[in-house]
DNA sequence: GGCAGTTTTGTCCATTCGGTCAAGATTTTA
DNA sequence: TAAAATCTTGACCGAATGGACAAAACTGCC
């Protein structure tokens, strides 16, 4: 038997327990090299117990996807239109580093799981995303066109937001590899960013 | 039998095979994903075959790893202190989205490596890559003190210029999710990095 | 304290994994 | 053309994998 829905206080805590477990492993090692050995040993239980509380190593994976992607589109829903441009944007820019620095097994696993193709979420790529990410790609237009930030394709300059922010998770071994042991990557790189976005935006 | 260095045609021809098909499977799985019979499938041949030139799968990894790491810093070594600062980081740029264009596989591979904790790239990353960026570093550095372009943390301008070129490589999926079909994400790219680092490193 | 329901795990299973080996097929060489 | 060297593969191995199952241990409730 497997749960839907928790219920007992054991139940809750095991749910969090193997979420968590699995959410270490697979961020690291992606979907396929990871194994439920490792996750059940993460989480503190034996395999089988591991399998009590989730029908399959898959059901596991996917529940971990689905509530990745709404927290990986919260921060540019916040864009507001009626905003200040250049505040907005940076808000989302310091927005999406901090997701970085503060969950970033979750970034990890996004990209596996992009970088393989996207297998269980390009549908939901296709439509949610894309169809968030053109909406706000109309705001950023409308924008430029009333000349408040500088014009650059709003699709694109979504990108090198995505891409500048999450690699501070993705690569961050190759970051502290190069900036050595005594560096604050993170705080660095807020400072950076926000000198590279006020750079980029002015009119 | 292994063989340090091919001889024959046929050796030749099936290491070539081989390797093609490895960075064909370990871009898309990563290593611990990836299996041996994928592999001799992808390069046309039985597994014990495929073990006939390479002792063992690691063996096979090492050898596209070490020869990758080459070709990836190559375009940073041809950074011309001597030439114009503008010029020299926007042929950078250029010079690694055309590799995220042309060798997107090798992106990925390196990525691969780099998320799992980079476990066979770390030593190297730590001198090699560390010193490489240093020294490209002091001379951005440099052309920031002569006032030649704006001041932006050196090593951080590197990091973001590698994040947005790969990013077009790493994730494509997710961007032709979010473009659609009929965009050319690359044509585009080369434009909007162009717009995006002339605003950024103008004085 | 005893009983029903819940939680946990030892044991097992079929499959797949990386890798071995010996025998056969093919190519090269003399 | 025939021996020598190289190349190829079917069959196999031990280990690890995702998962099944039934028995045991624990929990909460009367």
């Amino acid at each position: 038997m497997s749960f839907q829905e928790p219920r007992t206080r054991i139940q809750i805590k095991n749910h969090r327990a193997i979420l968590d477990a699995a959410l270490e492993v697979f961020s690291q090692l992606g979907f396929g090299a990871a194994t439920l050995d490792q996750i059940a040993k993460q989480a503190g239980m034996s395999k089988p117990n591991l399998l009590y509380y989730f029908p399959s190593k898959e059901a596991i994976y996917l529940r971990l996807l689905s509530e990745l992607l709404e927290t990986w589109l919260d921060p540019l829903k916040e864009i507001d239109p009626a905003g200040d441009p250049h505040d907005e944007i940076r808000k989302y820019v310091r927005g999406k580093l901090s997701m970085s620095r503060e969950y970033p097994r979750e970034s990890r696993l996004f990209a596996h799981e992009i970088m393989q193709g996207a297998p269980h979420l390009l549908e939901k790529l296709q439509s949610d995303l894309r169809q968030m990410v053109d909406e706000k790609a109309a705001v950023i237009d409308a924008w430029i066109a009333q000349g408040k930030i500088a014009p650059l394709d709003a699709h694109h300059l979504i990108f090198s937001i995505w891409s500048m922010t999450q690699h501070y998770a993705d690569f961050a071994v190759q970051v502290s590899a190069v900036l050595g042991p005594d560096r604050d990557a993170f705080a660095e790189a807020e400072a950076h960013l926000d000198a590279v976005f006020g750079r980029m935006l002015r009119v």
